[in-house]
DNA sequence: TCCTTGGTCATTACACTTCG
DNA sequence: CGAAGTGTAATGACCAAGGA
């Protein structure tokens, strides 16, 4: 045993603490994003995991083992059972969902969705079919939803929407979902259709029910206006969707010691869901609230962990696709309250008009909702004009030309910003900026109709905007500095001016 | 050649849930 | 409430690769 021991890197849990320890629910999020990165971690990297999460090395080696051993005997399990497949539904016994869902939901929810997923003895398709409310596809819910069960397109090229393109895999990679969001110009036609924005989600919380990647994903799709869970449970999926219009509030919350976050929504109404299954493929057809005790029908609150940068970037560009592609409404809702100081917050239903709020934590003395509207002009404009008023921007139709001019007011109709474009018309650019809180890195979005990208100071005009009045260009560029291509970062101890604070973005044109 | 490290595989031990 | 069942942490045997 101790020969045993010392041939080993370090102590087991049971070793340090006497006791046997089963990971919690935090420990196995990183253990297994960590797994879909690499299945086989070298030293370092295990103890990387080791510090991060408090287990020893050893535990998170024989973790890992373990977890392998597990994927080789579901996929043994999977290859013998292949042939047997012959009911075309909801085959969902454990395999390689076991790796990533089972354990966190037996650790944490004890879901009995997820006790059929892990029990392969008794996962009988009639019995997940009832439970996911399959058999009633014929339920006025299938009719209802059809606009939204049809699956939105993945190019605009592509006229054939009825195979599956939301992401069952895993997204790893999180640093490619930058370029997922198309270029569009500002006269793209709203039919046109748009591939979807991808939220890179870890794990989707609602209530205590729980769904982990890679069986999980989420997107925006404009083509419908629509958010989209997608989960997979072997070869059954599930949609659960929503119009984007139904989000009450929305933001992406972050740990400043930690670069993962969460994107939290709140809805005021309940998705629609939709089942997908073997039999029927590429068949999308209505079904019950699918969560255990359809939680997602009465819970209002959705939390999905990931990478915060990442999370807020795509939210970003969600409200940057809609303001500029959606038509209808646009009333403006309350801001979501900030949770904290690097909180990033959106308003939902920004159509028109973008939300800016001030309670960032550096500004005290002008806390409060601020608006962003951008009208057109037929005169390339350095004008500032105050909103009279700071109700909604309720008739502002967004006409993305050349000569559009940005304003930011606070409610009272204080103008605090105005456009230092030398000449719109021939710029035509549209810089987006999100969050931008000193010492933080903030992504530069441009929606891709002449800037292609942000590689210089220079080009973040609209950054001087936040920095107290009167800055020049030589005092901006020596608090900001550009660490990236299209991402800079300001001083720490930069101050913003009362009106930037943290903000969802700005356009200027 | 020896030692260390780290992999697989089979198995055991234990915490927890289910069931009667 | 205890037995049985289940999932998983942990152990031990064995093997391979690499370095001294």
């Amino acid at each position: 045993m101790d020969k045993k021991r010392s041939k080993k890197s370090t102590l087991t849990q049971q070793q340090r603490n006497n006791k046997r320890q089963r990971a919690n629910a935090q420990q196995l999020d990183v253990l297994r994003h960590e797994y879909r990165l690499c299945a086989t971690p070298d030293a370092a990297t295990r103890r990387r995991i080791s510090a991060l999460i408090d287990m020893t090395e050893r535990s998170v080696q024989i973790w890992f083992q373990n977890t392998r051993a597990k994927q080789k005997k579901a996929m043994r399990g999977r290859e013998s059972r292949e042939d047997d497949f012959d009911d075309g539904l909801a085959d969902v016994s454990v395999d390689d969902v076991s790796v990533d869902d089972v354990s966190m939901t037996a650790d944490v929810i004890n879901s009995p969705v997820d006790v059929i997923h892990h029990r392969t003895d008794v996962s009988s398709s009639a019995d997940m079919l009832h439970h996911f409310g399959a058999d009633l596809v014929t339920t006025p819910i299938q009719t209802h939803f059809n606009h939204l069960l049809a699956t939105p397109p993945t190019s605009s090229s592509s006229s054939h929407v009825t195979t599956v393109d939301s992401p069952a895999s895993s997204i790893t990679d999180f640093s490619t979902l930058g370029h997922m969001t198309p270029n569009l110009t500002p006269t793209t036609p709203h039919h046109v259709t748009l591939p979807p924005i991808f939220f890179p989600t870890l794990s989707l919380t609602i209530g205590n029910w729980r769904r982990l990647s890679p069986q999980l994903s989420l997107a925006y799709y404009p083509s419908t206006d629509t958010m989209l869970y997608h989960m997979t449970s072997e070869k059954t999926q599930f949609r659960m969707q929503f119009p984007f219009s139904a989000i009450e509030e929305i933001h992406v919350s972050r740990n400043p010691n930690d670069t993962l976050g969460a994107l939290n929504l709140t809805l005021n109404c309940s998705p629609s869901f939709s089942i997908q299954t073997p039999k029927a493929p590429g068949r999308w057809v209505g079904c019950h609230d699918f969560s255990e005790g359809k939680q997602a029908s009465n819970v209002t609150t959705h939390v999905c962990n990931g990478p915060a940068t990442v999370l807020q970037q795509q939210l970003s560009r969600v409200f940057a696709l809609r303001s500029n592609h959606v038509n209808g409404h646009v009333s403006r809702r309350r801001l979501a309250d900030v949770i904290g100081s690097s909180d990033i917050i959106g308003s939902a239903d920004v159509m028109g008009t973008v939300a800016v709020d001030t309670s960032n934590h550096m500004i005290s003395s002008h806390v409060g909702d601020f608006e962003l509207s951008v009208t057109s002009h037929c005169e390339p404009s350095h004008m500032i004009e105050p909103t009279p008023t700071p109700t909604p921007v309720a008739n502002h139709h967004h006409h993305r030309s050349a000569d559009s001019v940005a304003h930011v007011t606070n409610p009272s109709g204080h103008v605090t910003n105005h456009n230092h474009l030398s000449d719109p018309a021939a710029n035509l650019t549209s810089t987006i900026l999100g969050n931008v809180t000193p010492g933080h890195t903030t992504p530069v979005l441009d929606d891709g109709f002449e800037l292609g990208h942000v590689t210089d100071i220079n080009d973040l005009v609209s950054v001087a905007q936040l920095l107290p009045n009167h800055v020049t260009e030589a005092e901006l560029a020596s608090n900001c500095h550009m660490i990236a291509n299209n991402a800079f970062t300001l001083d720490p101890s930069t101050p913003l001016s009362p009106f930037s604070g943290t903000l969802d973005y700005l356009e200027y044109y």
